[in-house]
DNA sequence: CCCGCCATGTAAAAGGTTACATGATTTA
DNA sequence: TAAATCATGTAACCTTTTACATGGCGGG
């Protein structure tokens, strides 16, 4: 289908899922967790609230970070039920982990989804890191509007394509301001803290 | 990946860009076009700016639509070139495009897309129609709206996770007015016309 | 006794992306 | 003479969805 304003830029890594799990196996007080455990934690937790996995696709995906190295898996014998395999993560898989929460997400679609996650996480795995993020967002998006700004005021043809191509700015200005809004609604955009941005 | 707060809801028809391409065969002066000028017409339109078909795709497409006779398509030989599919609506075509030009979207992020492209098309092809669009789209906004802010004032326990949920639903909350006040800042919302809604 | 939970998957199908093939013809 | 345009597609590949397989065990 390719929606959306970007190339599909996937060059760079993985899907959002896979961190994701990264991310609800390092909040984990025990450090590990098996698949099925995981696909409840998710389904019951504020997460399954923004992304939804198939069991299928769960166990896919664990398959898959760990013939990468992100996580390590050991398995458990029970009896007269089926081993459970016990995934914790690597030290790579802490290290990507912590790459994806430190970058803020480009459009205002990937607030609604990525973002979110990002601050779920970081605020549990660090407040501080969480600051930034939010600090950094709140940047992008400022950029983000202020480019949408320039842009409709630019004088256009007044075609009806011209105009609908500023009614569609427009659009994405009104989301881009709400977004700002919520950002700075945010304790982490109003706390006192020496902790700079970079 | 399977995102979005809905059971992936594709049970009831066909992609986005399948009616893309009915209605901008719609909208063809001549009633018809090939696959290569309508891929044109989609990259240099605005359009092009709301949803990306690649080549291979757009062919797929129209033949699906030409199977599913929603196209009837006749070959326009060439000399020295590729003979010319020349495909246009039939009557299931535009029946099709029609309902689906008719129904609101239910979320916010379909907007984005979907909307957009249903205005765009219906503005040309029938005004009237434009209208009640974009009056019955408020109408969906509107109840979104009521409903986020009646589950935001609900009570929850304060427990972390409760607390995070609210913080999404205040972000919902916000797009969901923006993009109530762009739909009411189209002239279709403020019209004063007598063509009733329904 | 039947159903649903536990825990892991596999297999098939559907959908989407990317790159390339073809081959004459106009443009630089 | 090289490149881009015209016009259509195919093939290979990856991702996602859906459904089902296994098999003991606890609850109604």
């Amino acid at each position: 289908m390719t929606f959306g304003g970007k190339p599909t830029e996937r060059g760079e890594s993985r899907a959002t899922v896979e961190y994701v799990l990264l991310g609800l196996l390092a909040i984990q007080p025990s450090g590990e967790i098996h698949g099925y455990d995981l696909g409840r934690a998710l389904a019951d937790g504020v997460i399954g609230q923004i992304v939804r996995v198939e069991p299928g696709m769960l166990y896919h995906y664990l398959k898959r970070l760990s013939r990468d190295g992100l996580l390590s898996t050991r398995v458990e014998a029970q009896v007269g039920r089926p081993d459970r395999q016990l995934h914790s993560l690597t030290a790579e898989g802490w290290n990507s982990l912590s790459t994806w929460l430190a970058a803020p997400v480009r459009s205002t679609r990937e607030i609604r989804l990525e973002f979110l996650i990002k601050l779920y996480l970081s605020r549990q795995l660090d407040p501080a890191q969480a600051r930034r993020l939010v600090l950094e967002q709140l940047n992008v998006m400022n950029a983000r509007s202020q480019r949408l700004e320039a842009q409709i005021q630019a004088t256009y043809p007044s075609t009806p394509d011209y105009v609908f191509g500023e009614t569609i700015l427009q659009l994405r200005e009104g989301q881009t301001r709400a977004a700002l809004e919520w950002l700075n609604s945010l304790p982490e955009a109003s706390d006192s803290s020496e902790s700079g941005n970079e």
